[in-house]
DNA sequence: CCGAATCCGGCATGATACTG
DNA sequence: CAGTATCATGCCGGATTCGG
């Protein structure tokens, strides 16, 4: 039984018949923050199905976009990851995903929101063609989570974990990236009443702000 | 009775909600080469039926990612063109586009292939962060087609029609520019056996290549 | 000829229960 | 934990029809 197709010589369609399937792009934006289980896909993921989830990412391996990884002993678990096929993504991915982020308000009743997803707003917050006066490693933490970003290039990346050897560690909580995030609040504020801290490089927050979009801030 | 949704506060959840139906990137692909009608859209999407192609374009209207005009008369038909807002996924649907042009090899059987899709592959293979040296409008006949580019700021348009001050007009055919895309010709190649000329500023093809990413040529 | 509504068979999806 | 099996539902694809 052959896989729908728009069966059209064009990259775009091409590209769709593989990724344009319902959850295979969220699957990807969930692998693009690091390895992950069968489970914490399907965590992140709610209202997928077992057997969709299992049929996407076979869909996924045999496209050559993720891959089947075994973690080292004692973990010893199977998990899936970007392979660099799936890396390319990333960069047009984080497109829609910038263009979606200008369409949010508040979250609404019964719409998810988490540390992860919120984590992975501020990465798409980044302007590929700021300055590079951003290049680094710098640490977000956000309650009980920790992410590393790590910007090179014109590309950021996403990881969870701590960073090494981070130019600034960033700490504050979800409502306050969301008001930042929708523009209820802007940085400055969150500076002044200390709901968002910086240690580390102070010049880095400026750096940031202006990779990030946000309003300058006062240093 | 509500649209089905991810409910997810994310960025790409929510562009997904929007344009992660099937088809809609796809619409979009064809208004991204200019404004076209109802049939129009059918034609350059094999497969669609009337009724969905109906409730997409709503649905793309409500999002105010598309609106309706009426051409001047005497035409006097009504189209459908990009908003501000559709214009800004312009960069992300070229650069799926462009991840999607690796996967193809030459067209196979029942594959549709027309001078449509291909001018919108080449203007895919443009490299949003290439030199501003290719900057300008160049014009591109394929067969009975004409196509303009405008290259500008890290940003590459295409619309069908001549151009008015072409730097240089490119005039090839289908099978040439098939094979150059998936690299089973080079651009010398097709330049030598003048399967691809070039009219106009002679350095401009060097710069094309450069931005376009296909093996430089011999001026 | 263009734009759109309706009907319907078949397939994709979502939820749940079950297994190694 | 990592899937497989099953089934009800709803979306999609194609044909037909209808008004401007």
């Amino acid at each position: 039984m052959a896989k729908r197709s728009y069966d059209e010589y064009c990259g775009l369609a091409v590209a769709l018949d593989l990724l344009g399937e319902r959850w295979t792009m969220l699957i990807l934006r969930e692998l693009m923050m690091g390895p992950k289980r069968f489970t914490d896909l399907q965590v992140g993921l709610p209202g997928i199905g077992t057997g969709l989830l299992t049929q996407r990412l076979r869909e996924l391996e045999d496209a050559t976009v993720i891959e089947k990884a075994v973690l080292p002993p004692p973990a010893a678990s199977t998990v899936y990851q970007l392979t660099a096929d799936g890396e390319a993504l990333r960069a047009p991915l984080l497109g829609l995903t910038r263009w979606g982020l200008r369409r949010m308000g508040t979250p609404t009743e019964g719409q998810t929101a988490n540390v992860n997803l919120l984590a992975f707003a501020m990465a798409a917050r980044f302007n590929p063609r700021s300055s590079p006066a951003a290049d680094g490693i710098y640490e977000l933490r956000l309650g009980d989570s920790t992410f590393q970003f790590t910007i090179a290039d014109g590309d950021i990346q996403i990881q969870s974990g701590h960073a090494q050897h981070a130019l600034a560690v960033i700490t504050t909580d979800m409502a306050t990236l969301i008001a930042i995030n929708n523009g209820a609040a802007t940085l400055n504020d969150a500076l002044s009443d200390q709901t968002l801290t910086v240690e580390g490089d102070p010049a880095a927050i400026a750096s940031l702000a202006d990779a990030f979009e946000l309003t300058p801030v006062d240093v």
